[in-house]
RNA sequence: GCACCCAUAGCUCAGCUGGAUAGAGCAACGGUUUUCUAAACCGUCGGUCUCAGGUUCGAAUCCUGAUGGGUGUACCA
C-alpha cells in the first residue's frame, strides 16, 4: 500500500504546493460499510489545500485515479477518500507476494536473543500459573525466531532454598521411604505432597506454642519444623553429604516429572541454569558496585543502592552477614547468560508480581554501565485467577497442570464423540487428535489475552471449542485440507488469469496480505495475542469464502485453480500462525 | 502512605501509534445441509467504552483528577 500513500504525497505536493512526508498521512482500510479498498483522511490536509475535505479529497482522488494503474475509482464521504482497486491488483498481490516461497518468514537478522521462562520450583508440581509462562514463553520465543531472531530458551530452575529443605525433611520423617515408584506418583506430585505436609504439620507446632503462651511471631520462628529446615539449609549449603544425596535423589523425582509435563505442554528449553550453581554468583558485582561509587555500605556493612533520584526505594543488594539476596543472585545470572551468549536481547518471562524486581535490576545494570542493560525486558504477565479468587498452592486451591491436560484431552474426547468425527480413525490418531484439539483449546484460550491483563479460569465451565477458540481454526484448517485433497490439489499450479476477484475472496487477501506486519508488530509488542487474534480473523474469512463460494464445482476451471490456491494458502499461514502459538493443527477432525 | 497495572455488551475478550454508525465469541432467540467436513455459515437481541474535566475539526484511544479492582513496596525467592 506504499505506493498509494507515495502517490498522495506527490498529489499533495502537485495540487497544493506543499511537500509531506508519508508517515503524516493515515491510510486504513475501508470500513466494510462503504465502498472501497482503501481510505485515506483528507481531514489533517484541509489546511494545506484551504479548501473543504470533499473538495480536497476529491481533488486527490481524481489525481490518484489519473496515475495509478490500481485504482479503479474513488469516493469521497465527508473528509474520507475512499479508493476501490482493480482486480488485476489483488491478483497481483496474491501470485506475487502472497504466494511466494519466503512469504511470512524473515531472514535472519543476525541477532540473538534469550527467552528465560518457566523457572519453576522444584517444591512443588505445575500449575495452571505455570501453565501460562510456559505457553507465554514458549510463544514468544517462536514468534522472535519468525522475526529473524537466533532465540535461546532457557529455564532458570529454582532447586535450592528453604522452601526446598520444608519438602525435604517432610519427606524424611513422615515418607517411610516412598518413593515415584514404590507409590506410583508422579515425581513432582510425591514432592509436592511432602511440601503440603510440612506445611500442615508446621501450622500445628504453631498452634502448640500458641497455647503455650508464645506470641505467633515467636512461634512461627521456634516451631521446631522450621529449625530444623534452616539447620538443612545450612547443611546443604556446607555441602553435608547426606543432605546432598537426598536433595539430589528427590530433584531427581522432580525433574523427570516436569520432564512429562513439559512434553505434554509441547515447551523444550536449549540451555538450563540452576540455582544451586548461581546463587553464590553476583558478590563480585557488589564489589565492582561499590567500588563505582554506584552501591553504598551501611554501618552495619549491608550494601544498598540509592535509587529515590529514579522514583524508587533504597535497595538492599547485599545482607548485613555478607550473604546473597535475590537481586543479588539475579545481577549474577543476568551476567552469566550474557558471557555465555553475548545476545542482544533478554527476555525474562516472570508475572507481574515482580515488576518492580525487574525495574530495580534493569536499573542497577544499566547505572553499573552494562551497555546490554538495554536489551533486557521483563515481560510481565498476570495471574490467573479462579472464580473463587487467587489461586494458592497450601490452601489446595490450585488447578494442577497435568490434571488440567487430562481433563482438556478428556472433554476433546467427548466432544468429537458427540459429533461423531472420529469414528473411523486409527486409535493412535483418535488419541493424537484428542491431545492435539484438547491443547489447542487451552492453549488458545489463555494465549489470546493480552499477557498483562489478568486471566479468568473457570475449570467448570471448560474451555469451549466453538466460535473464538482454538478448535474452531483447527478445525477450519482440517477443512481446508480435506478440499485440497478431494480437488487433487498440486502445490505446481500456474497462475491462470481470471475477471473477477468475490469481496470475499479480496477480504482473504487482504488479511493474508497482513500476515507478515502482524508477525513484526507481534515480536515488537512481545504478544502471542496480536497472533491469536490474527488468526481467528483468517479462519473465519475462510469459513465465509467456503460458505459463499463453491471450489470444486466452480464455474471456470481457472476459478476453481485460484480457489484451490488461496485455500491452501490460507491453510498455510493459519499453520504457521498456529505454530507460533504451539498449536499443532489437524490434517482431519 | 507511595509506586506500578487493569476497568469496553449479562459473561470472556478485541479495538488504544486519535478518524466514519465501538467489534467478536459465549449465553438467549430464529434461519441455512439432495452440493467441497454444520466444531461451520447467516440473522435478531444486547453499549452512558467506570466517572468528571481538558486538548482536538474529530477521543474508547492522548492529558489531568476521581472511583473501583489487582500487585508491589521483605536482610523470602
Amino acid at each position: 500500500m506504499d505506493f498509494i500513500l507515495e502517490a498522495a504525497v506527490r498529489a499533495v505536493k502537485t495540487l497544493f504546493a506543499i511537500d509531506i512526508s508519508a508517515e503524516s498521512l493515515s491510510l486504513q482500510q475501508t470500513r466494510k460499510e462503504f465502498e472501497g479498498d482503501v481510505t485515506l483522511v483528507v481531514f489533517p490536509l484541509t489546511k494545506f489545500s484551504k479548501k473543504s475535505p470533499e473538495q480536497t479529497g476529491t481533488a486527490i482522488g481524481e489525481f490518484l485515479v489519473n496515475r495509478l494503474e490500481a485504482v479503479e475509482s474513488f469516493n469521497v464521504i465527508k473528509g474520507f477518500l475512499n479508493l476501490s482497486l482493480k482486480n488485476s491488483y489483488w491478483l497481483e498481490v496474491f501470485y506475487q507476494k502472497i504466494n511466494q516461497p519466503g512469504f511470512g518468514s524473515f531472514p535472519s537478522n543476525g541477532k540473538k536473543v534469550m527467552v528465560e521462562y518457566s523457572s519453576p520450583n522444584t517444591n512443588k508440581p505445575l500449575h495452571l500459573g505455570h501453565v501460562r509462562n510456559n505457553l507465554l514463553g514458549y510463544s514468544v520465543a517462536e514468534i522472535l525466531k519468525a522475526n529473524g531472531y537466533e532465540v535461546i530458551k532457557a529455564n532458570l530452575v529454582n532447586d535450592r532454598g528453604i522452601h526446598i529443605c520444608k519438602s525435604m525433611l517432610a519427606w524424611q520423617k513422615f515418607g517411610n521411604g516412598e518413593t515415584p515408584e514404590s507409590s506410583g506418583l508422579k515425581g513432582d506430585h510425591l514432592v509436592g505432597k511432602y511440601y503440603v505436609i510440612f506445611d500442615k504439620e508446621y501450622k500445628k507446632q504453631i498452634e502448640e506454642l500458641k497455647n503455650q503462651g508464645e506470641t505467633e511471631d515467636d512461634a512461627k520462628k521456634n516451631a521446631p519444623l522450621i529449625v530444623e529446615a534452616q539447620k538443612m539449609l545450612q547443611k546443604w549449603e556446607q555441602g553435608d553429604a547426606q543432605v546432598i544425596t537426598l536433595w539430589k535423589e528427590m530433584n531427581g523425582w522432580v525433574y523427570a516429572g516436569f520432564e512429562e509435563t513439559y512434553k505434554k505442554l509441547g515447551v523444550d528449553f536449549d540451555q538450563y541454569y540452576y540455582e544451586s550453581n548461581t546463587y553464590l554468583l553476583g558478590k563480585s558485582i557488589i564489589d565492582e558496585g561499590l567500588e563505582k561509587g554506584v552501591f553504598f555500605k551501611k554501618p552495619d556493612s549491608s550494601v544498598w543502592i540509592d535509587l529515590t533520584a529514579d522514583g524508587l526505594d533504597e535497595k538492599l543488594v547485599l545482607r548485613a552477614d555478607g550473604t546473597s539476596v535475590y537481586m543479588t543472585q539475579d545481577l549474577g545470572t543476568a551476567q552469566l547468560k550474557y558471557d555465555d551468549y553475548q545476545t542482544d536481547k533478554a527476555i525474562n518471562v516472570v508475572g507481574n508480581e515482580q515488576d518492580y524486581h525487574f525495574k530495580v535490576l534493569y536499573l542497577i545494570l544499566k547505572k553499573l554501565g552494562r551497555s546490554w542493560a538495554e536489551g533486557l525486558y521483563h515481560l510481565s504477565y498476570g495471574m490467573v485467577d479462579l472464580p473463587s479468587g487467587k489461586m494458592k498452592s497450601r490452601e489446595g486451591t490450585v488447578v494442577d497442570a497435568d490434571d488440567l491436560i487430562a481433563e482438556m484431552e478428556a472433554t476433546a474426547k467427548e466432544q468429537t464423540d458427540i459429533l461423531g468425527k472420529a469414528a473411523d480413525f486409527p486409535e493412535v490418531e483418535k488419541q493424537d487428535l484428542y491431545h492435539t484439539i484438547g491443547m489447542g483449546a487451552l492453549k488458545y484460550f489463555l494465549l489470546k489475552v493480552e499477557p498483562k491483563k489478568r486471566l479468568l479460569f473457570d475449570p467448570n465451565e471448560s474451555v469451549d471449542f466453538q466460535g473464538n477458540t482454538g478448535p474452531f481454526i483447527q478445525y477450519t484448517y482440517a477443512r481446508i485440507r480435506s478440499v485440497l485433497t478431494k480437488g487433487g490439489f498440486k502445490d505446481d499450479t500456474v497462475f491462470m488469469p481470471i475477471k473477477t476477484v468475490s469481496p470475499v475472496e479480496k477480504d482473504l487477501i487482504v488479511q493474508l496480505e497482513h500476515y507478515p506486519a502482524v508477525l513484526t508488530e507481534a515480536a515488537q509488542a512481545y504478544s502471542p495475542a496480536v497472533i491469536a487474534n490474527y488468526v481467528y480473523e483468517l479462519a473465519k474469512l475462510y469459513n465465509k469464502f467456503y460458505h459463499e463460494e463453491s471450489i470444486l464445482k466452480a464455474e471456470e476451471e481457472a476459478v476453481k485453480q485460484f480457489r484451490l490456491k488461496l485455500s491452501a494458502v490460507s491453510a498455510e499461514i493459519i499453520q504457521k500462525a498456529m505454530h507460533l502459538l504451539g498449536i499443532k493443527v489437524p490434517e482431519r477432525m
